[in-house]
DNA sequence: ATCTCCTAGATGACTTGTCTACTAGCCGCG
DNA sequence: CGCGGCTAGTAGACAAGTCATCTAGGAGAT
């Protein structure tokens, strides 16, 4: 449903096809969602199906044809009434976490290139969201939301740097 | 995988029916993993077929039956060899900020009420993480790490409060 | 000339997780 | 006495997501 309704409004903002989509989530939706091309295709077709999108195939010059996916009236209306619908319940779900939860079962040199790790990842991550917030430019109202949920990350991002800190000073 | 590993783990600490894991899964570890509980008899059933738990029928007195399932040799190997392994990635997957990132498409009360959930749900989260804390001791290695992960939920529940003032003075 | 990468899309098998509903006995409340 | 709630477990249908594999043409590199 959720991965239904973010492709609604991508298409939304412009017509794209399921390589074009698939790019996004990789890329600007990517701190809050993912998606595997195969789902997206699978969802693109059923877009289609309940009258929310509709296909135009372009002939591509020099590539594969592009099935351009356009957002219908119908589809707009959807779009609007998953907004306004009461937000789904949040399932938290950290391996990493796991990880430490049981991580009395490591030796000391695991559990330290256990919090070694996360750090490096944290840290790669938290470089790429600062330099697309470096490039994007808030205009708008709806460019001011979107980066507000890149700075949700980068928030998130900076706090689990602290909370690292503090743990690798108490345990190890 | 990660969660046949959580309840593997989590029967290292003791025996457990399903009923109890499902219990721990709603408060221990309810904080970065939850699971249904058809899922959970589902895995212990695919845990003792693989020969890392046993079961044991306990007569219940003046209550069901218990199938309390306790982990072998080859389930504690099993664990410490997901431990060590390589850990997964991480997919990050938040309804909220979809939402959010769409926002644009939503009327200003609409938006205003969003905000609003979310800061409740998060408060009231913040408010249950915190009296757990307070309940907790850590006396050992292994509960300090699993109090560890506990403030992890603790900052990133306030990071998130504090993102919601910012956003709400930026964009409201 | 071949190889690899990129764009573009389709398909099947499989795993994981959710929802609903059912059985069944005990306990306490009113 | 009936009703709801708790303990304990089972079963089936579905939804969501992942992985691997396949087709196919063009561009650029070796």
């Amino acid at each position: 449903m959720v991965l239904s309704r973010i492709i609604l409004g991508l298409l939304a903002l412009a017509p794209m096809t399921g390589y074009d989509l698939k790019r996004h989530f990789d890329s600007t939706v990517g701190h809050f969602w993912s998606a595997d091309k195969a789902q997206i295709y699978r969802i693109l077709a059923q877009l289609v199906a309940e009258g929310y999108a509709e296909v135009e195939t372009v002939a591509g010059s020099g590539a594969p044809d592009r099935q351009e996916h356009r957002i219908t009236a119908a589809g707009r209306a959807a779009l609007a009434a998953w907004l306004a619908s009461e937000p789904e319940r949040q399932v938290e779900r950290d391996p990493f976490l796991a990880r430490v939860f049981f991580g009395a079962d490591l030796d000391d040199d695991g559990l330290r290139s256990l919090f070694a790790q996360r750090r490096a990842a944290t840290r790669a991550q938290l470089a790429r969201f600062e330099r697309m917030r470096a490039e994007a430019g808030a205009s708008d109202r709806g460019a001011r939301l979107r980066l507000a949920t890149l700075d949700n990350g980068i928030a998130h991002l900076r706090t689990e740097l602290a909370w690292l800190d503090a743990v690798e000073e108490e345990v190890a």
